[in-house]
DNA sequence: AGCGTGACGGTTGAC
DNA sequence: GTGTCAACCGTCACG
């Protein structure tokens, strides 16, 4: 993964492209959350879309994608990008087939599989195909010689397995974590801030589901994980050649101004909550059992547009709690 | 003129 | 360490 720190000087030369009117996007990235925000604050305030598009040179159709999937969603963040559906044959899965099979050598596949679901070891969402269980029985199991026994073969511990789906997380305590530790923006308190896949639905073998379809479980955002940094919010660099361009994006003439780039510790609006970020990467890299505080990462936001080449902004694939506040309502303006 | 949509070229991250 | 794959991205052009 890339350095997403924006202190890197060993190069100069930004890189992005410029669309048909004259905004800086960088390819197969999100936009920045700023502008994210920005386009659904306007939306809001009854600008019309193509009237925000031209502000803030955005083209029309990411615009009505944005808007259209927060007014579905309640998220004005991009989805989760890369990464790969978790395995339902998970060590705990597999252990229980065995276990099944030991105890009944004469269970075909559709009924452990039937067994599963029976004893929510999975659900509908996540359980195994007969075929996927013929093959565990095949190759996983073979001639169930000894019994299983929570820690030999193919890991079948219900517990304490480190391929195990990841323990529940304690909503309350990732909500008070999230939402106390920074004063939300005065924007965000009404939807979840998350991406168009949060995971606020909790699957019966425990793991978190995408409540968008199709459902498939990311990982608890607490639990050690060299992957973790999914979880976390965007992060942003900007290159001083497009600070200006940016600042004259998010200036707003329906709101008074807004300070979110220039005075990004001003209080009261909705840089109040983006305070103390500059610890994300270390937090993210260094300590990887440390349960982020996403909510200080959104001074990210600060730092927005765009890009070096060895710093680019760089937008973490997020997943959030759908408990966390949410700054814009997709109210009818 | 405004907007929804899909192709396109791109990035990302788990496997 | 590298390749594959399937998710996502914003732009662009079309209707």
């Amino acid at each position: 993964m890339a350095d997403y720190s924006f202190n890197d000087t060993s190069s100069s030369q930004s890189y992005g492209e410029v669309n048909q009117l004259g905004g800086v996007f960088v390819n197969g990235r999100p936009l920045p959350t700023p502008i994210r925000l920005r386009i659904v604050e306007m939306a809001n305030l009854g600008v019309r879309p193509c009237d925000i598009s031209r502000r803030l040179k955005v083209s029309h159709g990411c615009v009505s994608k944005i808007l259209a999937r927060y007014h579905e969603t309640g998220s004005v963040l991009p989805g989760a990008i890369g990464g790969s559906k978790p395995r339902v044959t998970t060590p705990r899965v597999v252990g229980r087939i065995r276990d099944y099979k030991v105890k009944d050598p004469g269970m075909f596949a559709w009924e452990i599989r039937e067994k599963l679901l029976l004893d929510n070891v999975c659900d509908k969402f996540n359980v195994p195909s007969v075929s996927s269980i013929s093959r565990i029985l095949r190759n996983k199991i073979g001639p169930l010689s000894q019994p299983s026994n929570g820690s030999g073969g193919g890991g079948s511990s219900e517990h304490s397995n480190s391929n195990s789906p990841p323990p529940i997380p304690s909503s309350s305590s990732f909500a008070s974590a999230t939402v106390s530790s920074a004063t939300p923006p005065s924007l965000m308190n009404k939807h979840d801030l998350s991406p168009v896949n949060t995971p606020s639905v909790v699957s019966s073998s425990g793991s978190i589901c995408k409540i968008e379809p199709p459902t498939w479980s990311p990982y608890d955002q607490s639990t050690t994980s060299s992957h973790h940094h999914r979880y976390l919010y965007p992060s942003v660099a900007y290159h001083p050649t497009f600070q200006h361009q940016f600042e004259s994006a998010m200036k707003s003439p329906y709101t008074g101004g807004n300070h979110m780039v220039s005075n990004p510790t001003n209080n009261g609006d909705i840089s109040s909550a983006f305070t103390h970020a500059h610890h994300y990467h270390h937090q993210h890299h260094h300590h990887p059992n440390t349960t982020v505080n996403n909510t200080n990462n959104y001074t990210s936001f600060f730092n927005a547009f765009p890009y070096t080449p060895a710093s680019n902004f760089a937008v973490t694939t997020p997943y959030y709690p759908s408990s966390y506040g949410l700054p814009l309502t997709p109210q009818a303006s």
